[in-house]
DNA sequence: ATGCTAAGATAGTAATCAGTTACTATCTTA
DNA sequence: TAAGATAGTAACTGATTACTATCTTAGCAT
């Protein structure tokens, strides 16, 4: 069982390429990563890169298809299943950030593509990614005012925008304190008041008597 | 009135070499900005600039103080005279986001050193800012407990934490569309949600009577 | 006017980068 | 088992980077 084989077939190298990549983010900058730190982390020269990648760009885009095609997979399966449209949304956003600090590299990677000026086609896949996050949470908010557990007055866009920014904005905190973990523990905090700004106001214990 | 002289007090260069990255961080990704750029971007030839910082580390460093200062006082002055705590936040928001739109080099700047493994100086002073930031927060926070604008359970931490991270995340959208206005107008939607998130659930209209 | 000095210009440097080239090793299959 | 296809190596190239050494001048005090 040699963990290092000298020969992949082109597939499997290009697999694992886009792997080294998203592992190097995790302790680097997206934007510091040469192609060089890749193939010396996959213990291959260089220039063996080029045999499968014409360009660094389309290792980018090759690493952004990954990143989107797990992220939307988890958090499909994460919601499958669950019958209230609030537990479904809990249950991505959970899944989300589980995903997430699983592999830290692939925010600062997000984020590092989302700077970009020119429309690279990694940028694209993002875009697309976010795009496809909404619509999922277009669904279950709308089934969520009909089913009465969000408030019917509710701004769906703006419900949905807030969604994915407490994300982001959880995640961002934790990569400045440089604490993964933190981001599990806060999760749970930080989505409780989301909830409590979406959903139907009955049933809450303020427990405010002053 | 020359608006370029040739020579320039060491200060006023300083102030026009930070004003000029930011400024170039708005239509560029901050990791692409070079000290050749710089220079060309004010009309001074690349080595000039060695002569007022020792290095571009401390070019950044610069900038970030620039950017920490102004924000602060910012969404300081906004705060200022406002009765109501939970208005104050409300102001805090809008004001930093005006503050964003005004220059949206700022947030590319920002997550791009919150990026960076290693502890540069500028990202010292980004990680100060944010603790200052939500030193402020907690303040209002308490005051709206006790004044009971606010729920008298709600979570501090995880409060200040959605605070900035609301704000994150709706720039992030932005800088995503690349569309600086729309930040301005979802702004006061995304808040009113966060708002009802954290304030006393007394005297919300849902309207949902199904 | 004159001389001094801070600020800028000019023209470099070594290091690093993505990408290329000529060649070699290994696998596959007829 | 020979031959073609695939994957990898080593050394390189031109472009770009931050930074520097040396020369030039603008603008000020006297």
């Amino acid at each position: 069982m040699d963990t290092h084989p000298k020969h992949l077939p082109a597939d499997k190298r290009r697999a694992v390429t886009v792997e080294s990549v998203v592992e190097l983010a995790g302790t680097q900058n997206p934007s510091k990563i040469t192609t060089a730190s890749i193939a010396k982390h996959m213990r291959v020269t260089q220039g063996a890169l080029f045999r499968h990648f014409p360009n660094k760009e389309d290792i980018w885009r090759a690493v952004m298809e990954w990143v989107a095609e797990r992220l939307l997979a988890r958090i499909d399966r994460a919601a499958q299943g669950i019958e209230s449209p609030l537990a479904a949304m809990e249950a991505m956003f959970m899944s989300h950030i589980k995903f997430v600090a699983e592999h830290p590299g692939v925010p600062r990677i997000m984020f590092g593509e989302l700077q970009r000026a020119e429309p690279t086609p990694a940028k694209r896949i993002v875009q697309t990614l976010i795009q496809r996050y909404e619509e999922r949470l277009q669904r279950f908010i709308e089934q969520g005012k009909a089913s009465g557990e969000l408030s019917s007055s509710l701004d769906n866009e703006a419900a949905a925008t807030l969604f994915i920014g407490t994300i982001q904005g959880l995640v961002m905190q934790s990569l400045l304190a440089g604490d993964v973990e933190r981001m599990r523990s806060d999760a749970p905090r930080v989505f409780a008041i989301y909830r409590r700004g979406i959903e139907r106001d009955i049933g809450h214990k303020t427990g405010n008597s002053q």
